[in-house]
RNA sequence: UGGGGAUUCGUCUAGUGGUAGGACAGCAGACUCUGGAUCUGUAUGCCGAGGUUCGAAUCCUCGAUCCCCAGCCA
């Protein structure tokens, strides 16, 4: 296949896919994604995809998506149709060919029965905690089961019942018979088949016998003509048992490789930790803009062209390595800067007086939508009398190097005029509750003729033009770096992973924002509609913050 | 002497016998109607010890550290 596109990417993994295209060992790239339908898929599974779907469309190959169905007790069909949605949404295309391991279980189960004429399994009748205290130890070799010896005719007899249903669950497994004192715990004469009476989401009750992954991963990826079968790490183990169940049978063999799976500063990524968070309702659910899952992401704001670009950014390689969430957050950032356009909204109001600004008096006022892209446009903006500004853009006392207002200073409210604060206005208590300022009716526009300059510009909203929204600013949802490191993961979680502020205003542009699309609040941050949102009240989610360089100075004193 | 893997800036990642490069993070500055973006500059690294070689991150030897495996989970 030698007009076929070949990948540039120098990781080991395409590279090693290029040698065996060179050397003939395979003549086409077919890879496949397997998740099992069990949970929902997080950032982890964003860089799997793009592994496997990537290098696959790098060498002009093809990538299945299989669910490895194996367990009837733990899978669902929901999960199968969100983990479809992830990926169509995260950007990737697997055609036709969507495969289920539970479409092979009457393949698998013959596969099963040439091993037991072939004398390399056996139905064993030893309970779980016996066969435990026989598989021996990490350094101890194991015993032979007793019922190892078993006639070929007794297993198949057997074996045969077992699928008939005569046995009750956990009464008898088939096993492969290979070797009880191998250094590799996985080839000490694994199960291969255990007996549960459940429903299963695909096959219903056809089946009272289910294959165990290991028996199954390996024939599937066979079956389908998989040329690289590309994993995690964890079953660098298991490969010398896929090697053997494929070779015995005597079936095509594809090659499998591993790469180490992603770990994330700040986050948790293992599904029994997720489910904990939304079990015990830290969270609001699997797609609570908080969670690392696809479906959080999605809902939060973040593009899938993001977390395509973060994949790409962090490669793949065999190190056990832990990425800097930094490192997302900056792709993340990336593509909202190209792609959102802007929009005015003051998140913790103040009210501002204009006092020599006619009463009754509307001017709107031209803004530009996106300055990374021109052929985005401009809108108006309405501009009164009585305006509200964030609270954090004036201080009674400016600190060092503060550059915004302040009594007696100049800003620029941006888009409209050079405004000077004359008066505040306290409250019995002494807070602040209003700015009585001038403006100078020669600067419209955010110039000034005089050619005079102003040290900070500033946004605001017309406050009888101002539609009302809640905010939610979210932040890291563990303080820790290693939240995994800590006896309990749980006792790392921020307290301040959601801050909501229910009475922000923001600009009339917005009332119709649609949840999906990203929007940069003007020195604020980034954020989108929520699902929660409805015309008549306004919810946003903080996607990501500006970076903030006014924070750095200010935490450095 | 259980088996399997890994080790390059703070964090990732290239480099496969010939000047250790890039990204993120950091620091300093320029510019700016977002203290955003952009631009410039800058410090920091081959796990260790021997050996081979004119020359070693790369080859050899010995060692250290870390990760995974004892589910009828995947």
């Amino acid at each position: 296949m030698t007009d076929s596109p070949t990948s540039t990417g120098t990781d080991f993994i395409r590279t090693a896919v290029r040698e065996d295209l060179a050397s003939g060992r395979f003549t086409r790239v077919s890879t496949r994604f397997p998740p099992e339908p069990n949970g929902y898929l997080h950032i982890g599974h964003a860089k799997a995809i793009s592994v496997d779907f990537g290098i696959a469309a790098d060498f002009g190959g093809t990538c299945n998506l299989r669910f490895d169905d194996t367990n009837p007790v733990k899978e669902e069909q929901e999960y199968v149709d969100n983990i479809m949605a992830d990926i169509r949404w995260l950007g990737y295309d697997w055609d036709d060919r969507l495969f289920f391991a539970s479409d092979y279980f009457e393949q698998l189960y013959q596969y099963a029965v040439t091993l037991i004429q072939k004398g390399k399994a056996f139905v064993c009748d030893l309970t779980a905690d016996e066969m435990r205290a026989y598989r021996g130890t990490l350094t101890e070799p194991g015993k032979n089961s007793p019922y190892r010896d078993r006639s070929v005719e007794e297993n198949l007899d057997l074996f045969t019942r077992m699928r008939a249903g005569e046995f009750p669950d956990g009464t008898r497994t088939l096993r492969a018979k290979i070797d009880m004192a191998a250094g590799n715990i996985n080839m000490r004469d694994p199960v291969m088949y255990r007996i549960i009476h459940a429903t299963h989401h695909r096959t219903g009750d056809t089946w009272c016998i289910y294959p165990m992954y290991d028996f199954a991963h390996g024939q599937s990826d066979s079956i389908e003509g998989i040329t690289h079968s590309l994993c995690s790490l964890e079953y660098e183990d298991h490969r010398p048992l896929y090697d053997w169940y494929v070779r015995e049978i005597g079936i095509y063999a594809p090659r499998q490789i591993e790469f180490a799976r992603l770990i994330l500063s700040y986050t948790v990524l293992s599904k029994r930790k997720l489910l904990r968070l939304v079990k015990d309702g830290l969270v609001t659910g699997w797609d609570d803009p908080r969670m690392p899952t696809l479906s959080a992401f999605r809902r939060r704001g973040v593009p899938a062209a993001a977390i395509r670009n973060f994949a790409a950014l962090i490669g793949v390689a065999k190190n056990n390595s832990l990425i800097d969430v930094a490192l997302l957050e900056h792709a993340i950032r990336n593509e909202l800067n190209r792609v959102a356009e802007r929009r005015m909204a003051v998140l913790k109001p103040l009210r501002v007086v204009i006092e020599n600004y006619p009463e009754g008096q509307v001017e709107h006022l031209t803004a530009v939508n996106n300055p990374e892209d021109a052929g985005a446009g401009t809108r108006e903006v309405p501009f009164s009398k009585v305006l509200y500004i964030e609270r954090d853009d004036f201080r009674e006392v400016p600190p060092p190097k503060y550059f915004r207002l302040t009594p007696g200073r100049e800003v620029r409210l941006r888009y409209a005029y050079f405004i000077k604060c004359v008066d505040v206005v306290k409250d019995a208590s002494g807070e602040v509750i209003e700015l009585r300022c001038t403006y100078d009716p020669a600067t419209r526009g955010g110039d000034a003729p005089d050619g005079r300059k102003v040290k900070a510009t500033i946004h605001w909203v017309s406050a009888q033009h101002a539609v009302p929204a809640e905010v939610r600013n979210y932040d890291r949802l563990f303080k820790s770096e290693r939240p995994d490191d800590a006896d309990d993961f749980m006792t790392e979680l921020n307290p301040d992973s959601l801050e909501v502020l229910a009475q922000a205003y923001v600009e009339p542009a917005l009332a119709s924002a649609q949840p999906g699309t990203p929007i940069q609040f003007e020195r604020n941050g980034y954020y989108c509609a929520d699902l929660d949102s409805t015309p008549g009240k306004l919810v946003f989610n903080r996607t990501i913050t500006l970076k903030d360089s006014w924070a750095k100075i200010e935490s450095k004193g």
